[in-house]
RNA sequence: CGAGGAGUAGCGCAGUUUGGUAGCGCGCUUGGUUCGGGACCAAGAGGUCGUGGGUUCAAAUCCCGUCUCCUCGACCA
Protein backbone atom coordinates (compact mmCIF):
# COMPACT_ATOMS: atom_id res chain seq x y z
CA UNK A 1 0.00 0.00 0.00
CA UNK A 2 1.02 3.12 -1.25
CA UNK A 3 2.28 5.70 1.97
CA UNK A 4 -0.98 8.54 1.16
CA UNK A 5 -3.16 5.65 1.22
CA UNK A 6 -1.70 4.46 4.80
CA UNK A 7 -2.24 7.85 6.14
CA UNK A 8 -6.16 8.52 5.28
CA UNK A 9 -6.67 4.32 6.75
CA UNK A 10 -7.04 6.66 9.99
CA UNK A 11 -9.57 9.51 9.99
CA UNK A 12 -7.68 13.12 11.34
CA UNK A 13 -8.32 13.15 15.04
CA UNK A 14 -9.05 16.61 15.39
CA UNK A 15 -11.87 16.38 12.30
CA UNK A 16 -13.75 13.62 12.96
CA UNK A 17 -13.19 11.96 16.26
CA UNK A 18 -16.14 9.07 16.44
CA UNK A 19 -14.30 8.14 13.06
CA UNK A 20 -11.08 8.27 14.30
CA UNK A 21 -11.97 6.31 17.24
CA UNK A 22 -13.91 3.99 15.31
CA UNK A 23 -10.95 3.56 12.54
CA UNK A 24 -8.19 2.88 15.32
CA UNK A 25 -10.17 0.22 16.93
CA UNK A 26 -10.86 -2.25 13.96
CA UNK A 27 -7.86 -1.28 12.03
CA UNK A 28 -5.37 -1.92 14.63
CA UNK A 29 -7.24 -5.17 15.03
CA UNK A 30 -8.24 -4.92 18.84
CA UNK A 31 -11.52 -6.22 17.93
CA UNK A 32 -14.14 -6.78 15.15
CA UNK A 33 -17.98 -6.54 15.02
CA UNK A 34 -19.68 -9.87 16.49
CA UNK A 35 -22.61 -10.94 14.20
CA UNK A 36 -24.91 -9.86 16.68
CA UNK A 37 -25.37 -5.98 16.53
CA UNK A 38 -24.10 -4.25 19.33
CA UNK A 39 -21.54 -7.11 20.68
CA UNK A 40 -17.73 -6.94 19.69
CA UNK A 41 -15.58 -9.83 18.96
CA UNK A 42 -12.27 -8.90 21.15
CA UNK A 43 -9.08 -10.17 18.95
CA UNK A 44 -6.15 -11.45 20.71
CA UNK A 45 -4.03 -7.93 20.67
CA UNK A 46 -7.81 -6.21 22.35
CA UNK A 47 -7.41 -9.03 24.55
CA UNK A 48 -4.14 -8.74 25.87
CA UNK A 49 -4.67 -5.40 27.04
CA UNK A 50 -7.87 -6.47 29.03
CA UNK A 51 -5.22 -9.64 30.60
CA UNK A 52 -2.87 -6.86 31.49
CA UNK A 53 -5.81 -4.67 33.28
CA UNK A 54 -7.14 -7.42 34.73
CA UNK A 55 -3.68 -8.90 36.33
CA UNK A 56 -2.66 -5.46 37.49
CA UNK A 57 -6.49 -4.97 39.13
CA UNK A 58 -6.75 -8.06 40.54
CA UNK A 59 -3.46 -7.46 42.46
CA UNK A 60 -5.14 -4.76 43.65
CA UNK A 61 -7.91 -6.17 45.00
CA UNK A 62 -6.51 -9.32 46.15
CA UNK A 63 -4.07 -7.16 48.22
CA UNK A 64 -7.08 -5.53 49.45
CA UNK A 65 -8.70 -8.73 51.14
CA UNK A 66 -10.70 -9.53 48.60
CA UNK A 67 -11.52 -12.99 47.07
CA UNK A 68 -12.57 -14.00 43.67
CA UNK A 69 -15.88 -15.87 42.67
CA UNK A 70 -18.62 -16.70 40.14
CA UNK A 71 -22.18 -16.50 39.82
CA UNK A 72 -24.35 -17.33 36.98
CA UNK A 73 -25.47 -15.83 34.08
CA UNK A 74 -29.22 -16.20 34.33
CA UNK A 75 -30.59 -14.68 36.81
CA UNK A 76 -34.63 -15.24 37.60
CA UNK A 77 -36.52 -12.54 36.44
CA UNK A 78 -38.16 -12.42 39.93
CA UNK A 79 -35.02 -11.23 41.56
CA UNK A 80 -34.82 -8.64 39.72
CA UNK A 81 -38.32 -7.17 40.59
CA UNK A 82 -37.27 -7.21 44.25
CA UNK A 83 -35.90 -4.06 44.26
CA UNK A 84 -38.15 -1.55 43.41
CA UNK A 85 -35.57 1.09 41.79
CA UNK A 86 -33.27 -1.52 40.64
CA UNK A 87 -35.70 -2.89 38.18
CA UNK A 88 -36.87 -0.24 36.95
CA UNK A 89 -33.73 0.93 36.11
CA UNK A 90 -32.41 -2.07 34.38
CA UNK A 91 -35.78 -3.18 32.89
CA UNK A 92 -35.02 -1.56 29.46
CA UNK A 93 -32.31 -2.98 28.98
CA UNK A 94 -32.31 -6.50 29.70
CA UNK A 95 -32.19 -9.08 27.82
CA UNK A 96 -34.30 -12.30 28.59
CA UNK A 97 -34.22 -15.61 27.66
CA UNK A 98 -38.16 -17.39 27.51
CA UNK A 99 -37.33 -20.73 26.31
CA UNK A 100 -35.16 -23.69 26.68
CA UNK A 101 -35.05 -27.25 26.19
CA UNK A 102 -37.10 -27.14 23.30
CA UNK A 103 -39.90 -25.59 25.94
CA UNK A 104 -41.41 -22.30 27.40
CA UNK A 105 -39.93 -21.84 30.36
CA UNK A 106 -42.35 -21.18 33.41
CA UNK A 107 -40.45 -18.09 34.81
CA UNK A 108 -38.40 -15.97 31.90
CA UNK A 109 -34.70 -15.40 32.90
CA UNK A 110 -32.79 -12.36 32.56
CA UNK A 111 -29.04 -12.77 30.97
CA UNK A 112 -27.35 -10.65 34.25
CA UNK A 113 -27.40 -6.76 33.23
CA UNK A 114 -25.43 -6.63 36.44
CA UNK A 115 -25.47 -9.20 39.66
CA UNK A 116 -26.54 -7.11 42.90
CA UNK A 117 -29.61 -9.56 42.65
CA UNK A 118 -28.11 -13.03 42.18
CA UNK A 119 -24.91 -11.70 44.48
CA UNK A 120 -27.53 -10.71 47.33
CA UNK A 121 -29.46 -14.18 47.05
CA UNK A 122 -26.79 -16.10 47.95
CA UNK A 123 -24.88 -13.84 50.56
CA UNK A 124 -28.75 -13.85 52.15
CA UNK A 125 -27.94 -17.88 52.67
CA UNK A 126 -23.70 -17.55 53.47
CA UNK A 127 -24.18 -15.11 56.14
CA UNK A 128 -25.73 -16.01 59.39
CA UNK A 129 -23.34 -14.61 62.11
CA UNK A 130 -21.57 -11.10 62.52
CA UNK A 131 -18.58 -13.31 62.81
CA UNK A 132 -19.44 -13.78 58.74
CA UNK A 133 -18.35 -9.68 58.07
CA UNK A 134 -17.45 -8.32 56.12
CA UNK A 135 -18.09 -10.57 52.92
CA UNK A 136 -16.07 -9.12 50.23
CA UNK A 137 -16.36 -11.00 46.42
CA UNK A 138 -15.36 -9.72 43.05
CA UNK A 139 -16.23 -11.40 39.82
CA UNK A 140 -14.81 -11.49 36.62
CA UNK A 141 -17.85 -11.47 33.87
CA UNK A 142 -19.88 -10.57 30.88
CA UNK A 143 -22.81 -8.60 31.81
CA UNK A 144 -25.51 -7.79 28.69
CA UNK A 145 -27.47 -4.24 28.47
CA UNK A 146 -29.35 -4.36 25.37
CA UNK A 147 -28.55 -0.85 24.34
CA UNK A 148 -29.67 1.38 21.86
CA UNK A 149 -26.73 2.87 19.74
CA UNK A 150 -23.19 1.07 20.53
CA UNK A 151 -19.37 1.77 19.89
CA UNK A 152 -16.74 -0.83 20.19
CA UNK A 153 -15.62 -0.67 24.39
CA UNK A 154 -17.34 2.32 24.98
CA UNK A 155 -20.65 0.69 24.73
CA UNK A 156 -21.48 -2.31 23.58
CA UNK A 157 -24.61 -4.85 24.30
CA UNK A 158 -22.11 -7.22 26.00
CA UNK A 159 -19.34 -6.51 27.76
CA UNK A 160 -16.70 -7.65 29.96
CA UNK A 161 -16.12 -6.48 33.31
CA UNK A 162 -15.16 -6.64 36.97
CA UNK A 163 -18.36 -6.27 40.08
CA UNK A 164 -17.22 -6.24 43.70
CA UNK A 165 -19.55 -6.74 46.11
CA UNK A 166 -19.49 -6.53 49.74
CA UNK A 167 -21.15 -6.77 53.13
CA UNK A 168 -20.65 -5.21 55.99
CA UNK A 169 -22.33 -5.02 59.67
CA UNK A 170 -22.61 -0.95 59.66
CA UNK A 171 -23.05 1.25 57.22
CA UNK A 172 -20.02 3.08 58.01
CA UNK A 173 -18.23 0.25 57.11
CA UNK A 174 -19.70 0.29 53.73
CA UNK A 175 -19.70 3.75 52.75
CA UNK A 176 -15.67 3.69 53.59
CA UNK A 177 -14.81 0.33 51.64
CA UNK A 178 -16.81 2.40 48.66
CA UNK A 179 -14.56 5.67 48.75
CA UNK A 180 -11.53 3.32 49.81
CA UNK A 181 -12.02 1.61 46.03
CA UNK A 182 -13.05 4.53 44.33
CA UNK A 183 -9.63 5.50 45.48
CA UNK A 184 -7.89 2.10 44.20
CA UNK A 185 -9.27 2.70 41.35
CA UNK A 186 -7.94 6.39 40.73
CA UNK A 187 -4.53 4.91 41.86
CA UNK A 188 -4.56 2.38 39.26
CA UNK A 189 -6.23 4.51 36.86
CA UNK A 190 -2.74 6.63 37.19
CA UNK A 191 0.32 4.29 37.28
CA UNK A 192 -1.71 1.22 35.49
CA UNK A 193 -3.25 3.45 32.49
CA UNK A 194 -1.27 6.36 33.19
CA UNK A 195 -4.62 8.22 33.09
CA UNK A 196 -5.65 10.94 35.14
CA UNK A 197 -9.60 10.59 36.22
CA UNK A 198 -11.94 13.06 38.41
CA UNK A 199 -13.50 11.29 40.96
CA UNK A 200 -16.40 12.21 43.21
CA UNK A 201 -20.05 11.23 43.93
CA UNK A 202 -22.95 11.49 41.55
CA UNK A 203 -25.76 13.14 41.56
CA UNK A 204 -29.37 11.62 42.49
CA UNK A 205 -30.01 11.62 38.95
CA UNK A 206 -26.86 9.90 37.70
CA UNK A 207 -26.77 7.04 40.80
CA UNK A 208 -27.48 3.30 40.26
CA UNK A 209 -30.51 2.09 40.31
CA UNK A 210 -31.21 0.81 43.76
CA UNK A 211 -27.95 2.38 45.34
CA UNK A 212 -28.04 5.59 48.41
CA UNK A 213 -24.54 6.58 46.50
CA UNK A 214 -23.08 6.29 43.38
CA UNK A 215 -19.22 7.85 43.09
CA UNK A 216 -17.63 7.61 39.78
CA UNK A 217 -14.55 8.15 37.81
CA UNK A 218 -14.50 10.49 34.89
CA UNK A 219 -11.81 10.34 32.46
CA UNK A 220 -11.57 13.30 29.95
CA UNK A 221 -11.47 12.25 26.09
CA UNK A 222 -9.31 13.89 23.15
CA UNK A 223 -12.53 16.11 22.36
CA UNK A 224 -13.38 17.44 26.39
CA UNK A 225 -16.24 14.91 26.60
CA UNK A 226 -16.44 12.59 29.64
CA UNK A 227 -16.18 8.98 30.07
CA UNK A 228 -17.05 7.32 33.18
CA UNK A 229 -14.37 4.84 33.60
CA UNK A 230 -15.15 3.29 37.21
CA UNK A 231 -18.19 3.50 39.78
CA UNK A 232 -18.36 2.58 42.85
CA UNK A 233 -22.10 2.36 44.98
CA UNK A 234 -22.97 2.14 48.81
CA UNK A 235 -26.23 0.47 48.60
CA UNK A 236 -27.43 1.29 51.90
CA UNK A 237 -29.45 -1.60 53.30
CA UNK A 238 -31.49 -1.28 50.42
CA UNK A 239 -30.34 -5.07 48.36
CA UNK A 240 -29.74 -6.76 52.12
CA UNK A 241 -33.75 -5.88 52.57
CA UNK A 242 -34.60 -7.23 49.29
CA UNK A 243 -32.93 -10.17 49.44
CA UNK A 244 -32.78 -11.23 53.45
CA UNK A 245 -28.82 -10.22 53.83
CA UNK A 246 -29.50 -10.98 57.56
CA UNK A 247 -27.21 -11.82 60.25
CA UNK A 248 -26.88 -12.06 64.78
CA UNK A 249 -25.01 -9.39 65.90
CA UNK A 250 -22.75 -9.65 68.92
CA UNK A 251 -25.85 -8.43 70.82
CA UNK A 252 -28.12 -11.19 69.57
CA UNK A 253 -30.33 -9.22 67.75
CA UNK A 254 -30.66 -9.87 63.71
CA UNK A 255 -29.81 -7.17 61.29
CA UNK A 256 -29.69 -6.46 58.04
CA UNK A 257 -26.73 -6.31 56.15
CA UNK A 258 -25.26 -2.84 54.65
CA UNK A 259 -23.58 -3.40 50.50
CA UNK A 260 -21.78 -1.98 48.56
CA UNK A 261 -20.72 -2.66 44.79
CA UNK A 262 -17.85 -1.66 42.29
CA UNK A 263 -17.06 -1.89 38.72
CA UNK A 264 -15.00 -0.99 36.29
CA UNK A 265 -15.48 -2.89 32.31
CA UNK A 266 -14.01 -2.92 28.87
CA UNK A 267 -15.27 0.53 28.59
CA UNK A 268 -11.46 1.32 30.16
CA UNK A 269 -9.59 0.41 27.19
CA UNK A 270 -11.99 2.64 25.14
CA UNK A 271 -10.97 5.41 27.72
CA UNK A 272 -7.18 4.18 27.02
CA UNK A 273 -7.32 5.10 23.45
CA UNK A 274 -8.89 7.93 23.34
CA UNK A 275 -6.95 9.46 26.15
CA UNK A 276 -3.60 8.46 24.48
CA UNK A 277 -4.28 7.88 21.09
CA UNK A 278 -2.99 10.35 18.38
CA UNK A 279 -3.48 10.57 15.05
CA UNK A 280 -1.21 8.02 14.08
CA UNK A 281 -3.46 5.43 15.98
CA UNK A 282 -3.08 3.55 19.01
CA UNK A 283 -0.93 5.01 22.37
CA UNK A 284 -0.41 2.00 25.05
CA UNK A 285 0.87 2.88 28.17
CA UNK A 286 3.31 0.31 28.88
CA UNK A 287 1.64 -1.21 31.98
CA UNK A 288 -0.94 -2.68 29.69
CA UNK A 289 0.56 -3.00 26.15
CA UNK A 290 0.59 -6.39 25.02
CA UNK A 291 3.62 -5.75 23.56
CA UNK A 292 5.89 -3.47 25.57
CA UNK A 293 8.90 -3.28 22.64
CA UNK A 294 8.86 -4.49 19.30
CA UNK A 295 12.32 -5.15 17.74
CA UNK A 296 12.54 -4.53 13.81
CA UNK A 297 15.33 -5.88 12.21
CA UNK A 298 17.05 -4.05 9.43
CA UNK A 299 18.91 -5.86 6.30
CA UNK A 300 17.29 -9.25 8.28
CA UNK A 301 18.96 -11.30 5.67
CA UNK A 302 22.39 -9.52 6.33
CA UNK A 303 24.97 -12.07 8.19
CA UNK A 304 24.06 -12.08 11.73
CA UNK A 305 21.30 -9.40 11.77
CA UNK A 306 18.54 -11.91 12.83
CA UNK A 307 20.80 -13.97 15.57
CA UNK A 308 21.94 -10.34 17.10
CA UNK A 309 17.68 -9.46 17.09
CA UNK A 310 16.89 -12.87 18.67
CA UNK A 311 19.59 -12.45 21.22
CA UNK A 312 18.08 -9.17 22.12
CA UNK A 313 14.25 -10.43 22.38
CA UNK A 314 15.78 -12.96 24.92
CA UNK A 315 17.97 -10.42 26.73
CA UNK A 316 14.75 -7.86 26.95
CA UNK A 317 12.16 -10.80 27.59
CA UNK A 318 14.98 -12.14 30.69
CA UNK A 319 14.47 -8.60 32.06
CA UNK A 320 10.80 -9.11 32.16
CA UNK A 321 9.41 -6.97 29.74
CA UNK A 322 6.63 -8.08 26.89
CA UNK A 323 8.92 -8.26 23.68
CA UNK A 324 8.01 -9.14 19.73
CA UNK A 325 10.25 -9.81 17.13
CA UNK A 326 8.85 -9.28 13.78
CA UNK A 327 10.36 -11.44 11.50
CA UNK A 328 8.20 -11.28 9.03
CA UNK A 329 8.93 -10.62 5.27
CA UNK A 330 7.52 -7.15 5.61
CA UNK A 331 9.36 -4.30 4.50
CA UNK A 332 10.91 -2.52 7.39
CA UNK A 333 8.50 0.62 6.81
CA UNK A 334 5.97 -1.08 6.56
CA UNK A 335 6.47 -2.76 10.02
CA UNK A 336 7.24 0.88 11.55
CA UNK A 337 3.70 1.88 10.40
CA UNK A 338 2.13 -1.30 11.68
CA UNK A 339 3.51 -1.26 15.15
CA UNK A 340 3.33 2.53 15.75
CA UNK A 341 -0.49 2.30 14.62
CA UNK A 342 -0.62 -0.91 17.39
CA UNK A 343 0.53 1.74 19.78
CA UNK A 344 4.07 -0.58 20.73
CA UNK A 345 5.27 2.08 23.31
CA UNK A 346 8.79 1.21 22.11
CA UNK A 347 10.53 0.17 19.01
CA UNK A 348 14.23 -1.09 18.78
CA UNK A 349 15.69 -0.77 14.92
CA UNK A 350 18.65 -3.21 14.79
CA UNK A 351 20.38 -3.32 11.94
CA UNK A 352 24.51 -3.65 10.85
CA UNK A 353 25.01 -0.50 11.44
CA UNK A 354 24.01 -0.61 14.80
CA UNK A 355 25.51 -4.01 15.35
CA UNK A 356 28.52 -2.43 14.26
CA UNK A 357 28.82 0.12 16.95
CA UNK A 358 26.98 -1.56 19.76
CA UNK A 359 24.18 0.66 19.51
CA UNK A 360 20.37 0.56 19.09
CA UNK A 361 17.89 2.68 17.68
CA UNK A 362 15.38 2.97 19.67
CA UNK A 363 11.58 5.03 19.02
CA UNK A 364 9.09 5.39 21.53
CA UNK A 365 5.82 6.00 20.48
CA UNK A 366 4.18 9.04 22.73
CA UNK A 367 6.74 11.69 21.50
CA UNK A 368 7.86 9.49 18.34
CA UNK A 369 11.54 10.45 18.87
CA UNK A 370 14.36 8.49 18.16
CA UNK A 371 17.71 8.09 20.05
CA UNK A 372 20.66 5.65 20.59
CA UNK A 373 20.94 3.23 23.61
CA UNK A 374 23.80 1.04 24.15
CA UNK A 375 23.41 -2.71 23.50
CA UNK A 376 25.00 -3.47 26.30
CA UNK A 377 22.29 -3.43 29.38
CA UNK A 378 19.56 -3.33 27.19
CA UNK A 379 16.60 -4.10 29.52
CA UNK A 380 17.97 -2.04 32.21
CA UNK A 381 17.75 1.00 29.47
CA UNK A 382 14.71 -0.15 28.21
CA UNK A 383 12.69 -0.42 31.25
CA UNK A 384 13.93 3.19 32.14
CA UNK A 385 12.59 4.39 28.89
CA UNK A 386 9.61 2.50 29.39
CA UNK A 387 8.82 4.25 32.93
CA UNK A 388 9.95 7.55 31.66
CA UNK A 389 6.86 7.15 28.57
CA UNK A 390 4.20 6.18 31.41
CA UNK A 391 5.39 8.99 33.83
CA UNK A 392 5.23 11.11 30.33
CA UNK A 393 1.67 9.88 29.23
CA UNK A 394 0.29 10.86 32.66
CA UNK A 395 1.24 14.00 33.00
CA UNK A 396 1.00 15.10 29.54
CA UNK A 397 -2.93 14.38 30.04
CA UNK A 398 -3.26 15.68 32.90
CA UNK A 399 -1.71 18.59 31.92
CA UNK A 400 -4.29 18.24 28.71
CA UNK A 401 -7.11 17.73 31.24
CA UNK A 402 -6.51 20.44 34.03
CA UNK A 403 -6.39 23.18 30.88
CA UNK A 404 -9.43 22.47 30.04
CA UNK A 405 -11.59 22.94 33.40
CA UNK A 406 -13.09 26.03 33.30
CA UNK A 407 -15.58 28.07 35.39
CA UNK A 408 -19.01 29.25 34.88
CA UNK A 409 -21.40 31.12 36.58
CA UNK A 410 -24.43 31.04 34.00
CA UNK A 411 -25.94 28.63 31.91
CA UNK A 412 -24.45 30.55 28.93
CA UNK A 413 -20.95 30.22 29.95
CA UNK A 414 -21.20 26.74 30.54
CA UNK A 415 -23.17 25.84 27.20
CA UNK A 416 -19.92 27.87 25.86
CA UNK A 417 -17.85 25.43 28.03
CA UNK A 418 -19.32 22.63 27.01
CA UNK A 419 -18.92 23.98 23.56
CA UNK A 420 -15.25 23.92 23.10
CA UNK A 421 -14.47 20.98 24.69
CA UNK A 422 -14.45 21.53 28.31
CA UNK A 423 -14.99 20.31 31.68
CA UNK A 424 -17.11 23.09 33.32
CA UNK A 425 -17.35 23.54 36.99
CA UNK A 426 -19.75 25.65 38.59
CA UNK A 427 -22.02 26.09 41.24
CA UNK A 428 -25.28 24.01 41.84
CA UNK A 429 -28.44 24.46 44.05
CA UNK A 430 -29.24 20.71 44.51
CA UNK A 431 -32.51 20.49 42.96
CA UNK A 432 -32.91 18.29 39.68
CA UNK A 433 -34.77 20.92 38.21
CA UNK A 434 -31.75 22.64 37.82
CA UNK A 435 -29.80 19.51 36.51
CA UNK A 436 -32.77 19.04 33.83
CA UNK A 437 -32.16 22.49 32.63
CA UNK A 438 -28.49 22.09 32.22
CA UNK A 439 -28.66 18.98 30.22
CA UNK A 440 -31.53 20.40 28.18
CA UNK A 441 -29.80 23.74 27.93
CA UNK A 442 -26.33 22.43 27.09
CA UNK A 443 -26.44 18.69 26.46
CA UNK A 444 -24.35 18.36 29.66
CA UNK A 445 -24.58 16.22 33.03
CA UNK A 446 -23.54 16.08 36.12
CA UNK A 447 -20.45 14.05 36.25
CA UNK A 448 -19.18 14.39 39.83
CA UNK A 449 -19.81 16.37 42.78
CA UNK A 450 -16.26 18.14 43.85
CA UNK A 451 -15.56 17.69 47.14
CA UNK A 452 -15.21 21.20 48.19
CA UNK A 453 -17.93 24.02 47.48
CA UNK A 454 -16.28 26.44 45.90
CA UNK A 455 -19.25 28.53 44.17
CA UNK A 456 -21.77 30.73 45.73
CA UNK A 457 -24.81 30.76 43.69
CA UNK A 458 -26.22 27.78 41.44
CA UNK A 459 -25.41 28.52 37.88
CA UNK A 460 -29.18 28.13 36.86
CA UNK A 461 -31.31 29.36 39.93
CA UNK A 462 -29.31 31.85 41.37
CA UNK A 463 -29.58 30.11 44.78
CA UNK A 464 -26.88 29.28 47.17
CA UNK A 465 -25.16 26.84 45.67
CA UNK A 466 -25.13 23.39 47.85
CA UNK A 467 -22.20 21.34 45.63
CA UNK A 468 -19.92 22.71 42.75
CA UNK A 469 -20.25 20.28 40.12
CA UNK A 470 -18.26 19.62 37.29
CA UNK A 471 -20.46 19.50 34.07
CA UNK A 472 -19.55 17.99 30.79
CA UNK A 473 -20.74 16.33 27.57
CA UNK A 474 -20.58 12.49 28.46
CA UNK A 475 -19.89 8.94 26.01
C1' C B 1 -39.14 5.30 17.13
C1' G B 2 -37.85 10.50 14.17
C1' A B 3 -34.25 12.23 10.16
C1' G B 4 -30.44 10.97 6.62
C1' G B 5 -27.12 7.37 4.09
C1' A B 6 -25.37 2.50 2.38
C1' G B 7 -25.77 -2.94 0.78
C1' U B 8 -21.40 -5.32 -5.90
C1' A B 9 -14.60 -10.34 -4.54
C1' G B 10 -11.64 -10.85 2.23
C1' C B 11 -11.50 -5.01 2.83
C1' G B 12 -12.46 -0.13 0.44
C1' C B 13 -15.13 1.33 -3.73
C1' A B 14 -16.68 2.40 -9.25
C1' G B 15 -20.52 0.87 -12.50
C1' U B 16 -27.18 2.38 -11.81
C1' U B 17 -28.82 8.80 -14.66
C1' U B 18 -29.17 6.34 -20.56
C1' G B 19 -30.72 -2.00 -19.35
C1' G B 20 -26.47 -5.24 -23.52
C1' U B 21 -20.11 -10.48 -21.51
C1' A B 22 -18.71 -8.21 -13.64
C1' G B 23 -14.64 -3.74 -13.02
C1' C B 24 -10.65 -0.96 -10.05
C1' G B 25 -7.29 -0.39 -5.67
C1' C B 26 -5.58 -2.98 -1.48
C1' G B 27 -5.19 -7.84 0.38
C1' C B 28 -4.42 -13.15 -0.96
C1' U B 29 -1.45 -17.34 -3.95
C1' U B 30 3.23 -18.67 -6.83
C1' G B 31 8.19 -17.28 -8.53
C1' G B 32 12.06 -13.63 -8.54
C1' U B 33 14.54 -8.97 -7.07
C1' U B 34 14.46 -6.02 -2.48
C1' C B 35 14.83 -4.25 2.86
C1' G B 36 17.49 2.53 7.73
C1' G B 37 9.82 5.09 7.07
C1' G B 38 3.76 1.31 4.19
C1' A B 39 9.25 -1.66 -2.20
C1' C B 40 9.17 -3.65 -7.36
C1' C B 41 8.36 -7.15 -11.57
C1' A B 42 5.69 -11.27 -13.60
C1' A B 43 1.85 -14.85 -13.46
C1' G B 44 -2.70 -16.36 -10.90
C1' A B 45 -7.16 -17.41 -7.69
C1' G B 46 -11.53 -15.08 -6.01
C1' G B 47 -18.33 -12.25 -7.02
C1' U B 48 -25.76 -16.44 -8.32
C1' C B 49 -24.29 -7.56 -7.45
C1' G B 50 -28.55 -8.16 0.51
C1' U B 51 -33.19 -10.68 -0.56
C1' G B 52 -38.37 -11.91 -2.86
C1' G B 53 -41.32 -10.77 -6.88
C1' G B 54 -42.40 -7.95 -11.50
C1' U B 55 -41.29 -5.54 -16.52
C1' U B 56 -38.04 -7.07 -20.78
C1' C B 57 -35.27 -10.78 -26.11
C1' A B 58 -31.91 -9.09 -22.12
C1' A B 59 -31.69 -6.40 -15.18
C1' A B 60 -26.21 -4.78 -10.59
C1' U B 61 -28.97 -1.03 -13.60
C1' C B 62 -36.16 0.11 -14.30
C1' C B 63 -40.82 -0.94 -10.88
C1' C B 64 -43.02 -2.97 -6.14
C1' G B 65 -42.07 -5.39 -1.54
C1' U B 66 -38.74 -6.89 2.26
C1' C B 67 -34.27 -7.53 5.34
C1' U B 68 -29.72 -5.74 7.22
C1' C B 69 -26.03 -2.20 8.49
C1' C B 70 -24.07 2.84 9.43
C1' U B 71 -24.51 8.19 11.05
C1' C B 72 -27.35 11.91 13.95
C1' G B 73 -31.32 12.43 17.93
C1' A B 74 -34.20 10.13 22.73
C1' C B 75 -31.95 5.88 26.66
C1' C B 76 -27.36 4.21 29.00
C1' A B 77 -20.89 1.46 32.43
Amino acid sequence: MAKDQFVSQIADIEADFPQWYTDVVIKTKLVDYGPVKGTMVIRPYGYAIWENIQRELDARFKQAGVENAYFPLLIPMSFMTKEAEHVEGFAPEVAVVTHAGGEKLAEPLVVRPTSETIIGHMFGKWIESWRDLPLRQNQWCNVMRWEKTTRPFLRTSEFLWQEGHSVYATGEEAERETLAMLRLYGEFAKSVLCMPVLTGRKTEKEKFAGAVATYGMEAMMHDGKSLQAGTTHYMGQNFAKAFGVQFTDKDGELKFGYTMSYGVSTRLIGALIMTHGDKRGLVLPPPVAPYQVVIVPIAAKKEGVLAACEALREELKGAGLRVMLDDSDNSPGWKFNEWEMKGVPVRIELGPRDIENGKMTVFRRDTCEKSELSLANAGEGVQKLLGEISVSLYEKAKARMEQRVVHADSLQELLDGVNAGRFVCAGWCGERACEDKVKEFAQATARVLSEKNTHATCLCCGAKAKYTVYFARAY
